[in-house]
DNA sequence: ATCGTAGTACGATGATTATCGTATAAAAGT
DNA sequence: ACTTTTATACGATAATCATCGTACTACGAT
């Protein structure tokens, strides 16, 4: 099987309901944050989550399929990035409002 | 019965998460459209909703457990208006943003 | 007092979601 | 070939959520 390519939404798919619903939980929150401040794609198993695999590979989808995550496949590992330049040019300054404020609440 | 006082969560209980979730709604993200552009407190029945009146409850009851607007009541009508002094304290640039893409969208 | 207006409360229902465990696949190293 | 690592697929389950209709309440006007 070769299905070793993920389904992206292109940029005029992307919608803003489906970004603000995949933000809106603070495990994929806490997965935004991380690459937000790794600026490079980041292995899953990179990010701790307090959940199972699977329930990772659930959260990763759910983040990639609105548009907010990158992900490409190198070696045994996948790669996510932020689709930075995208959210920016849709949605400009709600990433950073948002990845801002998530950092400044899990630094109380 | 003089239960006619609404709660609603002080500034420090506001959760960025609950405001992404009250936000990723395409009814409660056109209420919240236009009381951002109303500026103003609206009674609800102002602002058409696709759905039931009960429906029509509900999504104002999720936007001010959340935080993002607040209630009172005016006789018989309830008005609304949005919370941004609050959000603009605790999230910095995301309400506009938010407001700013919704308006956007809609003008396509 | 009665009526209309504005909105709530209370279930109920169907859809979506988060979570898990187990089985599976693909690539890299031995 | 085998093993390890990394992550997916598939089904199951429990929780949350959006929606509705009906009955109700509170207020203001007649």
């Amino acid at each position: 099987m070769s299905a070793r390519i993920l389904e992206h939404p292109s940029i005029e798919e992307i919608r803003l309901e489906a970004v603000l619903h995949a933000l809106a939980d603070p495990m994929r929150l806490g997965i935004v944050r991380f690459l937000a401040e790794s600026g490079r794609g980041v292995p899953c198993s990179e990010i701790e989550l307090a959940v199972s695999k699977s329930t990772g590979t659930h959260h990763y989808r759910v983040l990639r399929e609105a548009g907010v995550i990158r992900q490409v496949y190198h070696g045994t590992s996948k790669l996510s990035s932020l689709r930075r330049d995208d959210l920016d040019t849709l949605f400009p300054g709600l990433l950073d409002s948002v990845v801002a404020a998530a950092r400044k609440r899990s630094a109380v």
